[in-house]
DNA sequence: TTTATATCGATAAAAATATATCGATAGGTG
DNA sequence: CACCTATCGATATATTTTTATCGATATAAA
């Protein structure tokens, strides 16, 4: 076994901020720049450069005194980092609006995720294809997901299915559910739930800004 | 003036957390319960009973020993620290299927949030309607949200126009702009942004994802 | 070739966040 | 009515995360 270079353990924090990395990097290197210092990453992103130097640490790659880290090799340690330089196999459940939304952005295979089918009980909406992704009935989703080894679940669906449907998907033996639904899902250890639900964030906004508009009225 | 309760300072984390406190206090008011302890918020969430009643003295609302918590009085405390007790008028800019599936949500009304009117620089969609909200010229933008008052953006645009709409955004005085391209946005001080990007929550996924995959093939 | 300097990366300190402990109290029980 | 117990909420401890310090080093300039 080809021995990998020793990498720190990763906190969610740090992987959160692996993306906007990348964000940057990205344009950084098409402006044809090939090293970057982390002030420099730290300025474009208003973060501190020692916590940028410590991030990139965990993803394995080194720079060089006075230069910086080379972008490229930057790009492709962070993207190895996040596993987005492999594609894993996903589903889509619930072609909703949202849904439909998602299965038609073309740029989830740059970060690791590729959707090969999607899922609805509602009859008029299935057979549809949305970016070339075809829509199956829902009773179809445990078998073949089981059958073609998919490991990652998008759930898409209104909240009183959301828990039907993750029981599905680890029934069929999804590893990783991706939830929009607004709702705490239950589900075993070994299955792991990211949210991404709008409210959770939406908080953080409108509580910002009540408290910064209160400040003013003084 | 009215004494305020004197309430904590929220850190971001229970900010993000007290939405799904919501969540979960509204299904067990279905249930007509009338009484919750932090025990119970905490088991439904996976959390710490501690967390949980830390977050919720953050609002303001206390509870009785032996009993807990009365949950209308603290949804209502927890609505009322997000402000989502009020709601703020907002401008969506760029109704592609994200934002068009935005405008689609009936909720947000729920959440502090009233979208009056959206914006596009695609003709082909301008003066289109969406769940009542008229789509209109990006050029107007800036003077209507200075002459509406509105103090609340939500740009789901590409990368490309991103920064320029946020740009037009505050120059009409809006002062809080929840940003769904995946771009860091330079703003002043006195604009709050809240990043939504999907690449974030899923780069926690597809790692989180991989390393547990790699552990069991040992 | 020597010196100066930007930058890394390791270790240390500080700040923020989460968890533990424990006395106080409302409400049920004998 | 007196006791027991679940629960709160204040204070204390532990952990995690961020920020600071500083020696090492690669490159550029003198």
């Amino acid at each position: 076994m080809v021995a990998e270079k020793q990498v720190k353990a990763l906190s969610e924090r740090t992987l959160r901020r692996l993306p906007r990395y990348i964000e940057i990097l990205k344009r950084l290197k098409s402006e044809k720049i090939e090293f970057v210092s982390s002030n420099m990453i730290a300025d474009e992103l208003g973060l501190d450069s020692i916590q940028v130097r410590k991030d990139l640490a965990a993803t394995g790659v080194t720079g060089k005194p006075k230069l910086g880290f080379a972008i490229d090799e930057l790009i492709n340690g962070i993207k190895h980092t996040l596993n987005w330089d492999n594609q894993t196999d996903a589903f889509l459940v619930g072609a909703g609006s949202l849904g439909s939304a998602l299965l038609g952005y073309k740029t989830f295979s740059d970060h690791g995720l590729n959707i090969i089918a999607a899922f609805e009980n509602e009859p008029s909406k299935v057979s549809g294809i949305i970016n070339n992704i075809t829509i199956l009935p829902i009773e179809k989703l445990s078998d073949m997901a089981f059958r073609m080894k998919v490991h990652i679940g998008v759930i898409t669906v209104p909240i009183d299915q959301a828990q039907h449907v993750a029981d599905m998907m680890i029934e069929g033996g999804i590893r990783a559910i991706w939830n929009f639904a607004p709702i705490h899902l239950k589900v075993p250890d070994f299955v792991i739930v990211e949210n991404a639900q709008l409210s959770h964030s939406l908080g953080v906004l409108t509580h910002k800004l009540a408290e910064s508009l209160k400040g003013e009225n003084k």
